[in-house]
DNA sequence: TCAATTCCTACCAATTTACTATGAATAGTT
DNA sequence: AACTATTCATAGTAAATTGGTAGGAATTGA
């Protein structure tokens, strides 16, 4: 039950853009790539993520970039994960219809050790996050 | 992130061995696999894992099979689940030393969560799974 | 029109998962 | 002692997933 990169990576990009949320000017992939370390191409892929997850708002063309769509305390950790994370999900039964819900005994379990996951990482914040404080 | 065949296998196990926890003989390879319906061969190695860890023993020869060591009352989820599920840890940086420590936003956070994921698990006994009382 | 940027999607190699297979070791039974 | 039933150890393997790379279309500002 390993985290994927993908949801180390997307902290890394919402640390940087909320760093810069009281700026002008947006951050573009490259400048996220030189911040993280992480490759342009692969990062595009796991901000597009955030931004259907309407996390992230990005503006086209010469200029263009990233930026968050709230502020940095109104952003939880958890909300962030369930969108580069493929939702978070211990198991997929509990998403699709499982012909084993209410015969098997783990099926319960999972649902409630996701609840409990999720519960704890809406707990922290985006700026608790970035000022190191969780 | 999600949970592994192991994980769900080594519950199924578990849970028959808790309803035989009172009788005498003990459940061989063969009665596991037909009541959880996963094939011997991989039982046998779930089943390992779980020996290593002191939740089950066993008995080699004919007539021999495996028990739990304790009651089920006694066994926490999160204990058969750390056994199966590879220590059931969230990123392999929290039990390797990590170049990264302190340096990494996200290391922090995952090792909270790490803690908060065990802490529910254990205070779940096997006794009410097998009950379907979580 | 051109350059800078995001957006979309196909592809690929390495790793991990979920097993299967083989056979040795051990213990009870005859 | 031989036989049978069982666990124990470990190697192999096909399929799925992860962690990317790559190419080019669409959009925007100068």
């Amino acid at each position: 039950m390993k985290m994927s990169s993908k949801a180390r990576y997307g902290l890394y990009v919402a640390v940087e853009l909320a760093k810069n949320y009281n700026k002008d000017e947006c951050l573009n992939v490259a400048m996220l790539s030189q911040a993280t370390g992480v490759s342009e191409k692969y990062l595009e892929q796991i901000i597009a993520l955030m931004r259907r997850a309407d996390i992230v708002s990005s503006t086209r063309g010469a200029a263009g970039g990233y930026r968050l769509t709230s502020s940095p305390e109104q952003i939880s950790v958890g909300r962030i994960l369930r969108a580069v994370e493929d939702n978070l999900e211990i198991v997929d039964c509990l998403s699709t219809d499982c012909a084993q819900r209410g015969k098997c005994v783990a099926h319960n379990l999972w649902g409630k050790l996701y609840d409990n996951i999720n519960a704890y990482l809406d707990t922290i914040s985006l700026e608790q996050l970035v000022e190191d404080n969780i």
